[in-house]
DNA sequence: TGTAATTACGGGATACGTAAAGATG
DNA sequence: CATCTTTACGTATCCCGTAATTACA
């Protein structure tokens, strides 16, 4: 016997004034309206409803009941409102984490306008490199740049991580601008990472791909560290769009030679699979996909984008 | 689904920490948690325990929702206590119709022990000689002296209706006792009734029941008359135990002959069918049931008794 | 690797609707 | 006699338990 149904059940019975009237505004048969109301008052041991063929009217217990049951009911509703509420609206902590390159360019620039969107929202924008494990740490959403979305998880693809090679206007006039990936050997390489005095970077050709050994006096693992070396006009760098874009977009830098290869990552929301998404999660992340998605900063400068 | 329920089980398990422990505390099997949880946070169309295998957590809105559903069962719980308190007491008005005789003689004078024991209750003694419709005039209870109960209703035997020849002693002393039957021709026999100048008195014997007729020169359709005449020195009369009972027991009356034959009636309390029977009405008819039924002021006179 | 949550599947209880009976004004 | 409640009966649905599976520490 469902309990709630049965009140409401009761309910009607009172405000119709009969089961046949009851039994109608619910759309079943007065024979389930009076096998509930007469398993109802077995169940509370006492009659609720003086009934003759003719009239249906409460006991003092069933007038006392029915009180009960409208304020239980009114409260019901109240608790399935604020779910519906809770569930619409998007609120409360919520715990992004980001690469710090990326949280400092775009991330923290964009949450403004997020939280501008999404008063009630609390944002906890926590910026690492180190891989993060998302449950353990209580992350509501990790973003990644990554080559494959992690199992187990929902990843959404927010962005292409697409590369260009670009250098400030005063290096390429000093230096002259590469035609062609084979030119690189004689320019000043601004490379990524460390331990390894000369790289390779690889470049699209009509067949494959192709590599050039590159190399420079100017190392780091830190991609900002290469961005300030390239607009202070050291040299060369190859580097994500999401980082240069702007700076390419503000003439600050110059991109040169083209099919520059990133890797097959992407940019991705991960979050945790659940049956009900959390309306904070669904907002943010299509709010950065919305944002981040066809960005045409980060894509106006890449060649990797018609060849997609 | 049932509602209440749910929630129920929904408290359980966030009390309890896990599915498993939740459903050990409830005697079903964690599957049956676990399905029931789904389908609540289905309906709701929100997640309220983030879970992994290792761990049950309360999700924000189901924090929310926690709080809600322990309101709504400690009102559901109020609601179902409140029931049963008015289930177990006895209170309220309570409409009784009694015959005029019996409720001058015996239900009135009972009335303050009834009240005194139940002193929620407002007892309404209504008392006229004619047959009263039970529902229609909105009676609870009716007490009747009849043959066979009323159909579709029940009735409580009270007691049985006995009656006993008697006069004062005064009228015995000057006019004889009279030893059989037939010495009742010599008396002056007070008869209920009207229209017809004289009755036969029925009596047991050995084989079957005999009758006398019996003449005097009082009659009235009035039991409290004939009782008045006696007790005045007029003559004998047949009447019922409930009514002389108390005279004979004080000596005012002396009761006569044996084997008096009362019609084949008893004293009923007569109410509608209910499933749940009022607990006013239960306790009422226990009542009288309990002081009319074995009375010895009633039936020591009555030489039926022996012979049931 | 062990424990906890979930899913698949089969059986049993429950609750509905249909239809007939009973009651009441 | 018309209408409203109740009961009888057949059926569909739901929900639980068992057992296998998946996920997590």
């Amino acid at each position: 016997m469902d309990s709630l149904s049965s009140m409401e059940l009761f309910i009607t019975v009172v405000e119709a004034g009969s089961f046949t009237a009851a039994a109608a505004a619910l759309d079943i048969t007065p024979s389930a309206v009076s096998k509930q109301i007469t398993k109802l008052e077995d169940r509370l041991g006492v009659q609720l409803l003086a009934r003759t063929t003719r009239r249906v009217a409460l006991t003092e217990v069933g007038a006392a009941y029915y009180e009960r049951c409208q304020r239980i009911m009114s409260e019901v509703n109240d608790a399935e409102g604020m779910v519906s509420n809770l569930r619409a609206t998007p609120r409360g902590l919520l715990r992004v984490s980001v690469p710090v390159i990326l949280g400092q360019l775009h991330f923290a620039p964009a949450a403004p306008e997020f939280l501008r969107e999404y008063p009630e929202v609390h944002l906890e924008l926590v910026m690492n490199d180190h891989s993060v494990n998302l449950v353990e740490e209580k992350f509501d959403v990790v973003v990644r740049i990554d080559e494959a979305p992690e199992s187990s998880m929902i990843a959404r693809r927010l962005a292409p991580n697409r590369r260009v090679v670009c250098a400030a206007p005063g290096y390429l006039e000093a230096h002259g601008i590469p035609r062609v990936p084979e030119d690189l050997k004689e320019h000043n390489c601004l490379t990524y990472g460390a331990h390894y005095p000369h790289k390779e970077w690889y470049f699209r050709t009509g067949a494959g791909r192709r590599a050039v050994q590159v190399a420079g006096n100017f190392q780091s693992n830190n991609a900002a560290a290469l961005r300030a070396a390239a607009l202070g006009g050291l040299g060369l760098a190859l580097l994500p769009t999401f980082i240069v874009g702007n700076d390419i977009r503000q003439g600050l830098l110059r991109p040169v030679l083209t099919g520059a290869v990133s890797s097959d990552t992407a940019i991705y929301a991960v979050y945790p699979p659940s049956r009900h998404l959390s309306p904070t999660v669904r907002a943010f992340v299509e709010f950065v996909a919305r944002r981040f998605g066809p960005n045409p900063s980060w894509d106006e400068f890449s060649q990797g984008k018609a060849t997609k």
